[in-house]
DNA sequence: GCAGGTGTCTACCAGATGGTAGAGAGCTCG
DNA sequence: CGAGCTCTCTACCATCTGGTAGACACCTGC
């Protein structure tokens, strides 16, 4: 791996941990190992390596669309997977999620031109999808499905970013890594109900 | 209003919209129309303003707690006017929203042990309620009240924050100020609906 | 009147920050 | 060999940062 990648993943991951500002050029290069100039070789300015992270960033993101297409349209309705292919592209990596999280707070407007370009087709797309589960009446008839697949990104995005926290809140038995935590899987489970009609075997007749 | 107060809104302002690392005290002192040192009079550091901040935001909190266990208890299994009292308390003031989303990401270990003492007894008690919806069979009963709760609270403070990323995303229809924007209607639809059981009138039927 | 507190100020500081200038090492290719 | 390119370095700089020291004005109560 060459220098100007390895120093934009330590900058991925310090951004991530402590925020833009929070950073400094030094504290970059002492995790890579090379001296601050070097960074300013390969980025001429802080805020250019700013913009390249966010973009190596996209760019993993594009790489993954086709799967996550797939998952929603595979079989017959199945777009319920968006939550699921979601949650897995941000906990592959949840510096992903602290990244984006406080890139819409830092900057807003840059935030939403970029993603009316690359994410807005792609969400159209899937609320198309959700629109016809409408039509066929297997989902709600009343939701709004841009805004329903809008708000499932940013929550993903909110509750894999804070997850420590949830988790320390909702009472810390450390689970092992590779389970899914209550939160996430919660958040599966609430996006798939508010989505869907219920089966018609209910089980609410024999708790009664 | 006296300049500790004024301060403090401020900085409350200042620490939203930019971050704690990217507000100086000599901006904070600028909008309030001071010396940078007067500040550092009534608040010894740039830290213990943090943290003054913080607490006046849990303060708030702490009064609106009342009329939120009111919502939730009221009627029978009113407990879906959680999401509309949180969606009210954030939108009321949308810093607190940023704020706090900034808070867990830049000082998460704090926040676990803030949110953990203030916070948590309040989800507990309200996720009680929720078990009971689950025992009298109008909640879902493989819901996770606890999580359920949690990913509320983080969702409509996500959601809240980033209100004008998603609103531009959904495509900027630039909406009169008072009504609930789409992304918010949504939140609170899906939050009920995560949560009930259907009403027996079901559209489904009627839509095949 | 004046002692003492409260609040605000100007002046100053050491350290860190993002960024520049320029030298030198190692490389390829004629 | 040596010209030129790529990469990394040391040295330096102006600016800004959070924070200190201390003076000055104002008010209150003896």
């Amino acid at each position: 791996m060459d220098s100007s990648e390895q120093i934009c993943a330590a900058a991925t991951r310090l951004f991530a941990a402590q925020g833009f500002d929070g950073t400094s050029l030094q504290s970059i290069a002492d995790q890579v190992g090379v001296a601050k100039q070097t960074l300013l070789y390969h980025y001429p300015s802080k805020d250019s390596l700013r913009q390249k992270v966010l973009a190596s960033l996209l760019e993993h993101w594009r790489k993954r669309l086709p799967q996550m297409l797939k998952a929603v349209t595979s079989g017959h309705h199945r777009f319920d997977a968006l939550t699921e292919e979601l949650v897995r592209f941000f906990r592959d990596d949840p510096d992903r999620a602290r990244l984006l999280a406080r890139e819409m707070l830092d900057n807003p407007e840059g935030m939403a031109k970029l993603l009316s370009n690359s994410l807005r087709p792609w969400l159209l797309l899937v609320a198309q999808y959700i629109y016809e589960g409408q039509e066929s009446g297997v989902v709600y008839e009343d939701m709004d499905p841009e805004a329903y697949v809008m708000n499932t990104i940013v929550s993903v995005i909110a509750i894999v970013a804070s997850e420590a926290v949830i988790s320390e809140v909702l009472g810390a038995s450390a689970t092992a890594k590779s389970e899914q935590p209550r939160s996430l899987a919660e958040l599966v489970r609430s996006s798939r109900r508010a989505l869907f009609h219920p089966p018609r075997g209910d089980k609410r007749a024999e708790a009664r």
